[in-house]
RNA sequence: GGCCCGUUCGUCUAUCGGUUAGGACACCAGGUUUUCAACCUGGGAAGAGGGGUUCGACUCCCCUACGGGCUGCCA
């Protein structure tokens, strides 16, 4: 752990477009920190004029499913991360990953090994037993061919057994492990088959990929990984170990702690920018910048700003961020993205009057809201149709004396202008001609317009109802 | 057990040997006000503990504590 950014090879391989990549494994759903992950590598590759890839990791035919690769697919689309070309499927390259296996033979990389499952656990547990280190040391490694059994056998990395593999991090800097640390891992299955360790560095050298930004789950692995590209004579790739995100106590994120899906919060009306936003700055920051766009994300993302420490979420943080992308968005887009959150929440969708309702008052709302069902509920007086029927609260407000003054209200209305500035003139006007001030006005208004008693703005709400449906609720309510 | 990584306000973080340790979210108190939200002003709030190195450590080194990861013919 040492000196960053000096001696960090940030930059390398030098002379490569950058090429990145989100390598999840099929088993659920898409996690939300494998949601930062994948958007780690998007912001990085797309900064940098560079390619984003995607990869399944699905070798593991029992806990692979393809409703899970279809939830992560779903998952990306809708964080908005777009990769460059086709999925690649790891499984379907299992031949290219044995002829690695096999040229790692030729070059007296790796050797076969006939140690059966029971033999390696008899040896760990004894080595248990004896306080031993429990690394597995194959009898077959240097065994003469001409002892070799005619059976099913595995083939084992032939890892150096002195010195040292120094990992240089562009997030954890320097790590040094010993190689006595590290034992002869297997790289080819005796059913022949690869496993994950050999795979994932065959896949990223073909696809060309450049930086390898992963959870540091993954740090210790890229040790025994290095070994492989060594072996091979490849190009190893630049290492990003990034920490893992925890829940709000400080524990590993799991099911208890709530939204853990990307989908999930789809389906609690998160805008997916903020939550790029959001899922950017934990773990990295660029000075002080909090709330940014996608664009400034894409130019200022670093590796060298990530952090080395695992990050906790926060949902007020998270939700002050939406509401701040939310308000600054596009108003069709808005209404759009709300759209598909209303599917992923399963509401029933809007009818065409009230799309155009909300569309005309999003301007209003979207100041005002968080997230999609904050903004909805705040639509509500737009969305509703007459009569309004007032809640407890706003009904109260509709005294016999205030029935009155919006009864009088309604004449100005009739010929005001209907801009802001006219309208609230003639409001104070009112106000002012019944002796009261401007909220004892506005009170009855609410509960007139909206049913309720917290409101948008109450000019606001009558430009966006329109001179009719305004002056006719204020009719039903006034009776 | 062994190895690796981490530890600054409640939370996310800035700081890359010299700062009154900065910002944001949250919280509290005022202000604005047409309810809510927003906004403005102010406030409380931090370097895990212990040793070094140094004129000077949050920053570099070591130890301890706590948290996490790896230690599979899982990924």
């Amino acid at each position: 752990m040492t000196d960053r950014p000096a001696d960090r090879p940030a930059d390398r391989p030098a002379d490569r477009p950058v090429v990145t990549r989100f390598a999840p494994s099929p088993t659920g759903d898409l996690h939300i920190g494998g949601g930062r992950t994948a958007l780690f590598n998007w912001l990085f590759a797309r900064g940098r004029g560079g390619r984003f890839l995607l990869r399944i990791e699905d070798t593991d035919r029992e806990r692979s499913t393809p409703e899970a690769t279809q939830a992560i697919l779903t998952g990306l689309a809708w964080l908005g991360l777009d990769w460059d070309g086709e999925a690649v499927s790891q499984f379907a390259r299992r031949d290219r990953h044995a002829e690695v296996a096999r040229e790692m033979l030729a070059r007296g990389a790796a050797y076969r090994c006939w140690s059966t499952p029971a033999e390696i656990e008899a040896f760990r547990e004894a080595a248990r037993a004896e306080g031993r280190s429990t690394l597995f040391h194959s009898p077959w490694r240097d065994a003469d061919p001409a002892t070799w059994p005619d059976a099913p056998h595995a083939i084992r990395m032939k890892a150096p057994r002195t010195g040292e593999t120094v990992v240089e991090d562009a997030v954890q800097g320097r790590v040094v492990i010993r190689n006595d640390q590290l034992d002869d891992m297997v790289v080819l299955r005796s059913d022949g088959t690869p496993v994950y360790m050999l795979a994932v560095v065959v896949d990223d050298h073909d696809m060309g990929v450049t930086h390898v930004i992963r959870g540091d789950d993954h740090l210790n692995n890229a040790a025994r990984q290095q070994m492989v590209y060594d072996a091979m004579g490849w190009e190893v790739p630049v290492w990003a170990h990034i920490p893992l995100i925890h829940g709000p106590d400080g524990k590993k994120l799991s099911k208890r702690h709530g939204a853990t899906a990307v989908g999930d919060y789809q389906a609690q009306g998160y805008p997916a920018a903020g939550m790029r936003n959001y899922l950017a700055r934990l773990g990295w920051s660029h000075g002080d910048a909090e709330v940014f766009t996608d664009a400034q994300a894409r130019e200022w993302f670093d590796l060298s700003g990530i952090g080395r420490s695992p990050a906790r979420l926060d949902f007020k943080k998270l939700e002050h961020i939406c509401g701040r992308h939310i308000a600054m968005a596009d108003d069709a887009a808005l209404l759009q993205e709300l759209a598909g959150y209303m599917t992923a929440a399963g509401l029933p969708a809007l009818m065409a009057g009230q799309r155009d309702h909300l569309s005309r008052a999003l301007p209003v709302l979207k100041e005002r809201a968080k997230t999609f069902p904050e903004l909805l509920d705040k639509a509500r007086f737009a969305l509703v149709t007459r009569p309004v029927v007032p809640d407890a609260a706003a009904a109260s407000a509709l005294d016999t004396v205030s029935r009155g003054i919006l009864k009088s209200l309604t004449l100005h209305l009739q010929s005001a202008s209907w801009t802001k500035e006219a309208l609230d003139a003639t409001l104070s006007a009112a106000a002012a001609e019944h002796g009261i001030g401007f909220g004892k006005l506005a009170a009855p208004l609410r509960a007139a317009l909206a049913g309720r008693t917290v409101t948008p703005g109450v000019a606001e709400m009558m430009q966006v109802l329109g001179r009719d449906e305004t002056l006719a609720r204020l009719g039903d309510a006034a009776g």
